[in-house]
DNA sequence: GTCTATAAAGGGATAGAC
DNA sequence: GTCTATCCCTTTATAGAC
């Protein structure tokens, strides 16, 4: 009972490190099958097949991004806690899952299904909160009109985008390695001032 | 002579279809073959093998992409005319080539010494005229300091990211087809101002 | 230069023993 | 539940005729 369920995890970790770092077209069933320290077989005794265990771990993969970052936007916190609080939480989620941001885009662009079937069950993103905070803000004077759509997009893309494109980063920027991560921190610094200061009126 | 260039060219054009909208990994050379009128072998004869082709393929695509945007940000104009410049030509550029960002992100985390390859040749970012311009700015009060890396990231994230994620886009924030360019529309008209502004003392 | 036919390798999947 | 052995389809690559 504990080998089964020590099994089937090792298969699930292994398939996660391997998936998310060959992509999932160019992994192989061996290398999970190998990095799990089991046999090829044991893993369509799991789970069928390679297609099967590729859209557990997408699921698994994207599972809690969306959700944490949803809920933060939509707490009841103000504009002012809310934008550093969300920067921070992501730049430290991202950091700790370097491979993550690339494969989920390579994933949703081969098969944009998937991110789809992973919504079906959840709903669209919850922005009443924030859309209400926004609106608040104008018509106090205090800020810009801005839909909250394209709100969310710059915020997402200025927290999400350099992990996209880390390796370019790494060569058109020479920022390597260690600089990688400073660059990340000074963006924790001054990403929250950058986004809020934008739409002063 | 006419005809070998244009077997030759109707493969690139059919490899540079296929393999942006499937990737390079689940492409297959018999659909390129069929897409460029010609057999499977001829592919061979002309580029040697896939990863040959694939490699050629990549050059291609993002061989326009990174001069053009460092020609704008290290032209004479001033920083209020080439940040609306750059806005304006890169969601155009992307704005035609639906399928590039997904792929040259998915090409870049499984193959990242193919990027490394392609700026072997040139040097690194050009930014010394940004630089300059910034620093100006900042001297005269009229501007926040921040570092031109930084700068040139806030830029371009906001450019291209959602280009990157536009299948979950189409899902979380139900921005479907048409909705699409009315949302990039919307960003060509704010977008020089938010990063202008982001910057005011 | 371009084709048909086929080889060669790769890799996902299954049968069956333990 | 886990393994070995093997199947067999897919896909890349080549040989050789025209």
């Amino acid at each position: 009972m504990t080998d089964e369920k020590e099994s089937r995890e090792r298969i699930l970790d292994a398939a996660h490190t391997i998936f998310l770092r060959r992509g999932t077209a160019s992994a192989r069933t061996q290398e999970i099958a190998d990095e799990a320290g089991v046999n090829k077989a044991l893993l369509h005794y799991y789970f069928g097949s390679k297609e099967a265990l590729a859209e557990e771990i997408f699921r698994r993969a994207i599972g809690d991004f969306f959700p944490r970052f949803f809920a933060i936007l939509g707490s009841g916190l103000s504009l002012d806690e809310k934008v550093p609080l969300v920067v921070e939480t992501y730049l430290d989620f991202l950091s700790s899952r370097p491979y993550l941001p690339g494969y989920v885009v390579s994933e949703m662009h081969v098969h944009p299904d998937r991110i789809r079937a992973v919504f079906a069950s959840r709903g669209p993103a919850p922005l009443d909160v924030l859309t209400r905070q926004i609106e608040e803000r104008v018509a106090a004077g205090t800020m810009r009109h801005i839909a909250v759509e394209q709100f969310v997009m710059n915020l997402v893309s200025l927290i999400v985008y350099p992990f996209v494109v880390r390796p370019a980063m790494e060569i058109v920027l020479q920022v390597d390695g260690d600089r990688f991560d400073a660059f990340i921190s000074e963006r924790r610094r001054t990403l929250p001032g950058f986004v809020l200061n934008a739409l002063r009126p």
